[in-house]
RNA sequence: GGCCCCUUGGUCAAGCGGCCUAAGACACCGCCCUUUCACGGCGGUAACAGGGGUUCGAGUCCCCUAGGGGUCACCA
């Protein structure tokens, strides 16, 4: 097979949907598995939609999660420029072209007339179309409103009867009817291209090979073959993607927050988890392997192992993915990413980050839960002495009271405060006495944590919080356990 | 509404005519481990949308119905 060549074509609006995203990664996949290129191309004919610093969000967002590709904007290559605006003097001798040849055709009709007719057909209950209207104009009479500077766009002259066929590489075959092909924009009355025919126009220029990008383009495509047609040119292969859900009914949105790959940076789950998870979604390797590095997926990676079905992008398989890639972290890493989220209710609060992290990696499913984790420590929550009561732990508040009467003395006496001495004193002392460890550790460790979860047992809190504090919140808990 | 596409458990999915009384994973439930929770280990609940064909044999092929998605812009 000739050489690949494939691209990811963003516009750029500011933010990077997961969807899009996807798309990117399949293409980058491809390109890489094949040994061919992958490049990118920021489709900006929409003036009014310029968003300030949209495109580095683009580049950042793509780099960091690992997709080089080998031509762009800011790298060059020989097909440039790699920004559609910069290219905007190109499109329209193309359209002429196509107007020369019959497959295009100058539209005078004002944006007015259009809403018009579409509005008396939609209340007819029919399927508006663009009746071919300045079709039928004279040459002289197109000439003549050129002339006189009147506004006009060109549209795509598309057959009205037949069928239109093409093959998409996920899909199978898709047959059009040709009847049900509008007449489609191709350049605007500013000037500018519209973004179908300038879609047509770059990845013909640029060499395309493989078009991947999502499934709301199928039935658009014969009219993309149309134009290709037009020209003569070779018409590339088709690779369509099923459409990323939220849920059954409805596509990932920017009003849940669940849209942007930003959205899920910030929540603190890792890139490597998200795209790994990504890569899931619509796709599969065919065998039972779920962990994927980025070369490994190059490696994996098959136009067969896509789905058809729209997939619905399921948040807690990607907590759990995102548990078990911070699971794997280095633990310097680890602590230097936790530690932010500590600060935001520990900073100031003298707790052993280092150790409140050996203890809290292994339970972190994703970073923004962990402030609510480990907030007890900064201030003893307010309880319910109910949770004292624990079946299994045979303990109850009279237990609990007893308990802590008589491990209070034993911490009190404590002369260094360690781990293991605390470790050390505690359980002698309950061995020594012969009591069950659940029936101290259990109210001990609700005393001084004042909540039933708690990353680590007892003696780790304990530590964590220091003698002072221990003792405090154990006499506090006394207290309560006192009180009813 | 016209046209296009899709349909295996709650979710992602394997399956590409017999190996399927249908894998695996997430979630959920139970048990074990454990000073809590989590982790880990073991086990469990749960699906071929419905109806017709084709075939010796259908989750796998065809048709119909239903449901869902997409698309019908001088937006990308």
């Amino acid at each position: 097979m000739a050489n690949v060549r494939t691209r990811f074509a963003p516009s750029p609006t500011g933010f990077m949907h997961l969807g899009g995203l996807r798309t990117a990664l399949y293409n980058y996949l491809y390109a890489r598995k094949m040994g061919g290129q992958f490049i990118l191309r920021i489709e900006d004919t929409d003036q009014e939609r310029f968003v300030e610093g949209a495109t580095e969000v683009i580049y950042d967002t793509l780099k960091g999660c690992g997709m080089n590709w080998d031509e762009g904007p800011d790298v060059g290559g020989p097909c440039g420029p790699y920004v559609q605006s910069e290219r905007k003097a190109q499109y329209l001798p193309y359209a002429q072209q196509l107007v020369e040849s019959g497959h295009a055709y100058y539209c005078f009709c004002t944006k007015e007339e259009l809403d018009e007719r579409r509005a008396a057909c939609e209340a007819r209950g029919e399927v508006f179309k663009y009746d071919k209207h300045c079709l039928h104009l004279g040459k002289e009479e197109v000439q003549q409103k050129l002339d006189s500077g009147m506004p006009y766009v060109i549209r795509q002259n598309t057959p009205t009867t037949g069928d239109s066929t093409y093959n998409d590489l996920v899909f199978g075959t898709i047959i059009m009817p040709n009847d049900t092909l509008d007449d489609m924009v191709l350049i605007k009355a500013d000037g500018m291209p519209t973004y179908n025919f300038a879609n047509v126009i770059d990845d013909h220029l640029m060499g395309i090979t493989h078009i991947m990008r999502g499934m709301e383009y199928l039935s658009s495509t014969p009219k993309d073959n149309l134009l290709y047609a037009g020209f003569g040119w070779e018409i590339p292969q088709y690779v369509h993607l099923p459409t990323v859900m939220r849920d059954a009914q409805h596509k990932l949105s920017k009003r849940h927050g669940d849209a942007y790959y930003s959205d899920f940076i910030q929540k603190g789950y890792l890139t490597e988890a998200l795209i790994n998870y990504l890569a899931l979604v619509g796709w599969s390797s065919g065998d039972d392997r779920e962990f994927f590095t980025m070369d490994e997926l190059v490696e994996a990676f098959d136009i067969k192992g896509l789905n058809k079905a729209p997939a619905v992008f399921d948040i807690d398989k990607l907590t759990w993915f995102n548990s078990k890639y911070i699971s794997k972290l280095p633990f310097e890493d680890y602590l230097q990413m936790v530690t932010p989220w500590f600060d935001q209710v520990l900073a100031g609060k003298g707790i052993d980050y280092r150790r409140l992290a050996e203890l809290m990696q292994g339970r972190t499913e994703v970073f923004n839960q962990v402030p609510d984790m480990v907030r007890f420590l900064a201030e003893l929550p307010d309880y319910d002495v109910e949770i004292y009561t624990h079946k299994k732990m045979k303990t109850d508040a009279a237990v609990s009271k007893d308990a802590l009467e008589f491990i209070l003395p034993v911490l009190e006496g404590l002369g260094t405060w360690t781990e293991a001495a605390i470790h050390e004193a505690v359980m002698g002392a309950i061995a020594q006495s012969g009591r069950k460890n659940g029936t101290v550790l259990w109210p001990l460790r609700i005393a001084i944590s004042g909540q039933t979860n708690t990353p680590g047992g007892a003696i780790e809190i304990a530590w964590l919080l220091g003698k002072d504090e221990t003792l405090r919140r154990m006499q506090d808990g006394l207290k309560r356990l006192t009180n009813t």
